[in-house]
DNA sequence: CATTTAAGCCAC
DNA sequence: AAACGTGGCTTAAATG
């Protein structure tokens, strides 16, 4: 079938090709069809099923990861042998899988919060952007709104998968996303998706001006730092130096997605402060800006709120912090 | 034989 | 001349 698009040592066949391949309804469409299907179903086991179920420990019936604590460059977590912060979120096979996944005694439930919109919201505070401050104020939710511009829809009928693109979107050209990146993604014309860039920058003016501020800031720093003072030295920054902007774009993102993981980190340790001694109430994830913790069912609604709480103030911003929560028996529900 | 690299894909 | 950022993991091929 026709070549799409490069790669360094041939031809690609990730999913846009894929897809794009099918779309072209050649006779032989069937053969994309299915190597798609193939790539979803072993992803699934070969990527997750496996290896959950092969990191089960034998004595103890758990899964027993490992959180990095200082391996990324912006100060987020990481999570290792298995990956717990990459289990699938959308489609089928990611409610089928996490129903699998359960908490460890038999009557308790997961509570989990996740921050809503919460890079916006640092955006937000650091820019001292009027529009996007009071868009937090009134409640109201910035993906979604994003999402009904862009793709043309009523704010009622973003679907969850929807509003994950607009997050592509919103944090995509934030971080400095080129109008050739905006249209591949978005399957549009560069001039679009040129004028969908300036638009977004022309609403949010502080936006703007902030980014270069920021990376201005970095460079006579030497370094970038987030709200709560931590630092990343950019000398320490490996780049491929054929592109130019990516220091930049870096230099960008740090302080946002930073002070995100400073809160969270604030959230874990009041989280452990509040619940001191509730031998009952445990923490068993953390997904960047989310929490999970097990408490028996009938503590359930307090623990939520209790949660919720916690999360939201961690840290006082200049706009408002907060979280969505959810419960559930399995890993499916939160 | 073990380790590294490339491509690809899952998440936030 | 490249063209959001932060991660981890799997597979196959290249490298040693
Ligand atoms: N640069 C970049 N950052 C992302 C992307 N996806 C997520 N993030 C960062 C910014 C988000 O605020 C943060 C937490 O991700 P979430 O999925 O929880 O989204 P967010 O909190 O923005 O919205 P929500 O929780 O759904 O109200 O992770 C992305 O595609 N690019
Ligand atoms: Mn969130
Ligand atoms: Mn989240």
């Amino acid at each position: 079938m026709p070549p799409i698009k490069e790669t360094k040592t041939g031809y690609s066949t990730d999913v846009t090709v894929l897809e794009e391949l099918v779309k072209m309804d050649l006779p032989e469409k069937i053969v994309p069809e299915l190597i798609l299907e193939h790539r979803e179903l072993s992803k699934m086991r070969s990527g997750f099923v496996h290896p959950l179920m092969g990191a089960v420990n034998e004595k103890t019936g758990l899964i027993h990861g490992t959180f990095e604590s200082t391996s990324t460059g912006t100060g987020r977590l990481s999570s290792r042998d298995p990956n717990l912060q990459n289990l699938p979120a959308f489609g089928q096979w990611s409610t089928r899988l996490k129903e699998g996944l359960v908490p460890r005694h038999e009557g308790n439930v997961y509570v989990a919060a996740d921050y809503s919109q919460v890079e916006l919201r640092v955006l937000a505070h650091l820019c001292d952007e009027k529009r996007l401050k009071s868009a937090f104020e009134d409640h109201r939710d910035v993906h979604t709104e994003t999402a009904s511009w862009v793709f043309n829809v009523e704010p009622e009928l973003v679907t969850p998968e929807l509003r994950r693109f607009a997050k592509v979107i919103n944090f995509g050209i934030l971080y400095g996303m080129s109008s050739y990146g905006l249209a591949a993604r978005l399957g549009i014309g560069q001039q679009e998706a040129g004028d969908i860039i300036n638009k977004y920058f022309k609403a949010l003016p502080k936006v703007k001006d902030y980014v270069e501020e920021s990376y201005k800031e970095a460079r006579q720093r030497g370094y970038a730092m987030t709200s709560f003072g931590r630092i990343r030295p950019l000398n320490e920054v490996s780049v491929n130096p054929r592109d130019r902007g990516a220091l930049k774009r870096i230099a960008v993102n740090t302080p946002i997605q930073g002070t995100a993981a400073d809160i969270a980190r604030m959230a874990m340790i009041k989280f452990f402060h509040h619940f001191e001694g509730r031998k009952n109430v445990h923490l068993e994830l953390q997904i960047h800006d989310s929490l999970v913790c097990e408490c028996a069912a009938e503590e359930r609604e307090g623990i939520e709120k209790e949660l919720a709480n916690v999360m939201e103030s961690a840290a006082k911003l200049s706009v408002p912090l907060k979280v969505e929560t959810k419960w559930g028996k399995s890993l499916a529900n939160v």
